[in-house]
RNA sequence: GGGCCCGUGGGGUAGCUUGGUAUCCUUGUGGCUUCGGGAGCCAUAGACUCGAGUUCAAAUCUCGGCGGGCCCA
């Protein structure tokens, strides 16, 4: 059986490294660390995903606009602790030609401050409110550690939705929102997650408070998939987002952020994919369905038809197929197809137009399963529906058996995965964790139990349970 | 932020120590033939990361840039 040279479970940076170029995901033969071209397969799954969260969106009422890529320094320098946390990471355009501009622009790390001055100018009511508003573009951040396909990148294919509010409590609403967003999102994804609050040493820069949503990577890391920020009004006031409400009076927004990038790629490919290849959650799946014709001299035409015809039902319940009509043998078109993980495979040869029935086999666990033609309609839809849980399964086993309690520093030392402590909540205490445990912060479960027991560095009383893991 | 390793056709490699002729596999192209897990045959195309230095002569030695990978903080 044809696999990848380099094993998933042996080395899985290595094999994530094979996979992303194999799989013709991207190209990194491009000559500056960190941008990496999106080749046609790849985009097109990621167009997919990028769908998904459009559907969301639209369903929640979100406007997708788009904003401009460079922004004046002078915008982006109005809010302080976000210039703080971004200033050594931007792209600076200094000239035009020969001649250097009168004001420096850069390239959006994240779009905020290119939105809100414009934000204050179309907000005037409170019925202009709430915004909701997002977009799907490129941001820039350069990255100077290890960069990685998809994982760490300095041009983002980044998902921003942007949201204005007429208070605090309306803007919590959103978030309640962001979260059932994520929850439909991501099981479409066979994705399982978790949310933690990050701690205030290490939230968004501007943000009030900030919940990431983390995955468990094969490799023990986690990976933050999206974030999800309150930011009160600590925005609108350096932007001047003001609405007169009901009573004629002046008041601040209240608004909130959710981000998600190309990270969503990453973490499909890493959690979900084998030896063999990637393996996609039919939801994102370029091609859900591949026919493979298996061609015998003198029955050529019998079987083209066959495909044709089976191609035709399946195109008709709206889903994504295609006939592998080249020129090379049956075995190798296998091979091609569970290298760029097409959830499903229908062989068609001549014993199956006899029969009258087509030759299925999964791409998650390789189940071959006959099915009659007069049955296709209604069982390959089901099939897939199958792959996507299987996948998710497979994917919430590896979360669960990497999250572990423990109460004291010395059981948790050389641990892999996510390590739960109790934690007083005092910054000091947290750092000690890390530095004793060689892992970051997380943050705390987001909305799940309290803890009982106490800090293990200092020893008193916990507040709540805190997350810490090695991380990417 | 600090350290280590690497860069040869599209991909994977040999050659580098000891300077002189670039190896093999795969892929691409044209054709014949074949097809239930990477078929075969014939023909053909394609490479020393960039710059500087040493030398009669550099893929090979030295320095620097760019790019890739790993480890530590």
């Amino acid at each position: 059986m044809p696999e990848t040279k380099v094993k998933k479970d042996e080395d899985f940076n290595e094999w994530y490294n094979e996979i992303v170029e194999l799989a013709e995901l991207c190209d990194k033969r491009y000559p500056i660390k960190g941008m990496n071209v999106w080749r046609p397969y790849g985009w097109s799954i990621m167009q997919n995903i990028d769908n998904l969260i459009r559907e969301e969106m639209s369903r929640t009422g979100h406007l997708e606009v788009y904003f401009p890529l460079l922004i004046p320094e002078s915008l982006f320098k109005k809010e302080e602790e976000h210039i703080e946390g971004f200033s050594s990471e931007v792209f600076w355009v200094t000239h035009a030609g020969e001649n250097p501009l009168e004001e420096k622009w850069l390239l959006r790390p994240t779009s905020e401050t290119a939105m809100y001055p414009i934000f204050s100018l179309w907000i005037r009511s409170h019925s202009d409110l709430p915004l909701k508003t997002f977009q799907i573009v490129n941001t820039f951040r350069y990255e100077t550690k290890q960069t990685r396909a998809f994982i760490r990148v300095r041009e983002i294919h980044f998902f921003e939705a942007h949201t204005c509010h007429k208070d605090f409590e309306d803007a919590e609403k959103q978030i309640k929102e962001d979260l059932e967003i994520a929850e439909r999102f991501f099981q479409k994804l066979s994705l399982p997650y978790i949310l933690n609050k990050r701690p205030e040493w290490d939230k968004f820069a501007g943000a009030y408070y900030t919940i990431s949503i983390d995955v468990m990577m094969p490799s023990g890391r986690t990976l933050q998939l999206g974030s999800i920020h309150q930011y009160r009004d600590n925005f609108a006031r350096p932007y001047n987002i003001i609405y007169e409400d009901i009573n004629g009076d002046h008041k601040y927004c209240h608004q909130t952020t959710y981000g998600m990038s190309e990270r969503i790629l990453g973490a499909i490919i890493g959690i979900h994919g084998d030896n063999r290849g990637i393996i996609l959650p039919p939801a994102v799946a370029p091609i859900q369905i591949v026919i493979i014709p298996i061609i015998f001299k003198g029955k050529e035409e019998i079987v083209e038809n066959k495909c044709k015809k089976i191609k035709e039902i399946l195109d008709k319940i709206g889903l994504r197929t295609l006939i592998d009509s080249r020129d090379i043998t049956p075995g190798s078109k296998y091979y091609d197809w569970e290298l760029k993980g097409v959830p499903l495979r229908l062989e068609i040869g001549p014993k199956d137009v006899e029969n009258k029935q087509v030759t299925a086999v999964r791409r998650d666990n390789f189940e071959k399963i006959q099915v009659k033609e007069n049955e296709i309609k209604e069982i390959i839809p089901e099939i897939l529906g199958l792959i996507s849980k299987n996948l998710f399964d497979k994917a919430k086993k590896l979360l669960d058996n990497n999250i572990k309690k423990f109460e004291n520093i010395e059981d948790a030392k050389n641990k892999t995965g996510i390590i739960q402590l109790p934690w007083c909540g005092r910054e000091d205490c947290a750092l000690k964790m890390e530095e004793e445990l060689d892992v970051k912060t997380l943050g705390t479960p987001f909305m799940e139990e309290q803890c009982n027991l106490n800090c293990p560095i200092c020893g008193e009383k916990a507040k709540n349970w805190v997350r810490l893991a090695k991380t990417y």
